[in-house]
RNA sequence: GGCCCUAUCGUCUAGUGGUUAGGACAGCGCCUUUUCUGGUUAGGACAGCGCCUUUUCAAGGCGUUAACCCGGGUUCGAUUCCCGGUAGGGUCACCA
């Protein structure tokens, strides 16, 4: 089979999930089946096209990684001579006709002919669907000769590029008729249509603006991998036959078939979006989450940010919760000395008196350490250990992190020591002694 | 309202003419990760002591809650097939 396919979006807005859904499908059902897959922009509509939409699709569409085989998108605007030729021969033919209009508008339209008959056609999702045309009227399909509306376009464009499957929502299926009836008339063969199901908002209606995060520009800002938005959007409506919840693009294309994609809308659930995000951040290498960490934390020091990376592996869902964190200080005692507050340091299960010696104690076993090079977590824990089970360990591991950290949350004290070295462990417990001294 | 589409846990879904209707996310509970035999905050009530309620990072493990929209057929048997109803959605432009 020679597959052509087509995302045609409006560049009357930002790219949304909605679309980037309905690209996504058409990219996997061309791969799959090793076809051509055309981009072209739909700006019959002067007034609302902007050049500023459509770089906006087309950087969504790169960030996804949907690629196109037809690289050079197609655009309307610079067809209208082709246009123009088949508006004439409908007209020609009696299928359509110049009608005048109403006296407050002006100039004359053309409509096309209705022959009120019966359309049916096989949606390879949905099966057949028969539509009475008859309601429709002699419906519009130009402002004029030289500006053609969305109907007559995409039936030139269809046919002119030789798209032979047409894959989008569902939002369209009642156009189809209108488009059937035009291609009928001019001679044209149907190409096969699949109307996917909406994506959904939480309250079950369309997807749009009003719902929030709806674009996919919002979801690179918020730090979601464009491998996890395609995996999930994949998903959404699809399920491959291998099952599972993390799979890869090739995964995707390789099982790919849109006979069996679902017939009702979906919900578009942003916790198992995050969820799934979190699979791929977990699964990243060391590289990529230093980088990101790099530019998300005001102190960048990059020695210290790359021992951070487990850490931040651990926590995130999202690149930007490491945001999240830097904001609510998560970070700050890698970096600096802790402020301590005296009523802190004791209190889990021991006195200030008790607390102090506890101090005191840790820091002769840790003394012991090598002073050059890196001290690992479960070197510095051996070094305690001993001592923390025999005293209590939530009477000698509160103090000792919280001297450390300055914070009542917080990795537990091996991991930090082990990251801000020897030295600074030193100083934060001197530090935290003085501190109960003051009282 | 006309036309069209759809209908399994809250959400994404698997599945079948006979199943304990399965999984994932979210929720809840317990445990663990050596971070808590405790600490803290706010509100209510009270003369006060006190009492009650709410709240208390993250991850992992285990467990748990929860669904076949309704009615009629067909059938030995329907969640599954058919019809009707109901509900939800989409669409009804000189937008796309």
């Amino acid at each position: 089979m020679n597959v052509v396919t087509r995302f045609p979006p409006s560049p009357t807005g930002y790219f949304h999930i909605g679309s980037a859904r309905t690209a996504l499908f058409n990219y996997l059902f061309t791969a799959h089946h090793e076809g051509v897959m055309y981009l072209r922009f739909e700006d019959t509509d002067k007034a609302r096209s902007k050049k500023e939409y459509e770089d906006d699709i087309l950087a969504g569409l790169e960030w996804l990684g949907i690629v196109y085989t037809k690289a050079e998108p197609l655009r309307q605007s610079e067809r209208l001579p082709q246009y123009r030729e088949y508006l004439h021969a409908l007209i020609e033919k009696g299928a359509a006709y110049e009608a005048e209009e109403a006296e407050n508008r002006k100039g004359k339209v053309v409509r096309f002919k209705n022959p009120n008959t019966q359309v049916t056609f096989s949606d390879l999702i949905r099966g057949e669907v028969v539509f009475d045309t008859t309601e429709l009227k002699d419906f519009i399909i130009a402002r004029n000769l030289d500006d053609p509306l969305y109907h007559m376009a995409v039936i030139a464009d269809d046919h002119d590029t030789g798209v032979t499957h047409i894959i989008r929502g569902e939002d369209h299926i009642s156009n189809t008729q209108r488009q059937i009836l035009i291609l009928e008339a001019l001679g044209f063969e149907r190409p096969i249509y699949a109307h996917i199901p909406l994506i959904l908002a939480p309250d079950k209606t369309k997807l749009s603006k009003r719902h929030g995060a709806a674009s996919v520009n919002e979801y690179r800002r918020l730090g979601f991998e464009p491998a996890a938005l395609v995996n999930y959007l994949a998903l959404l409506g699809w399920t491959p036959p291998s099952g599972g919840e993390k799979l890869s693009r090739e995964k995707l294309i390789a099982q790919f078939d849109i006979k069996t994609v679902h017939k009702s809308g979906a919900v578009f659930d942003i916790e198992k979006l995050k969820w799934l995000n979190r699979q791929y951040i977990l699964d990243a290498p060391d590289e990529r989450i230093q980088e990101e960490a790099g530019h998300r934390i005001p102190q960048k020091n990059p020695a210290v940010v790359a021992k951070l990376v487990p850490f931040i592996r651990e926590r995130i869902n999202l690149w930007s919760d490491i945001d999240t964190m830097a904001a609510e200080g998560e970070f700050d005692y890698f970096f600096n000395d802790p402020k301590l507050m005296v009523q802190k340091i004791a209190g889990k299960g021991s006195d200030a008196a008790a607390a102090g010696k506890h101090l005191s104690a840790l820091r002769k076993l840790l003394e012991a350490l090598p002073s050059s090079g890196d001290i690992d977590a479960a070197r510095v824990k051996q070094a305690v250990w001993e001592y923390a089970e025999k005293e209590g360990r939530g009477a000698v591991l509160w103090p000792f992190r919280y001297a450390l950290t300055g914070r009542e949350k917080s990795p537990d004290p091996f991991v930090v020591a082990a990251i801000i070295g020897k030295d600074a462990v030193l100083a934060r417990l001197d530090a935290a002694k003085e501190t109960l001294r003051i009282i």
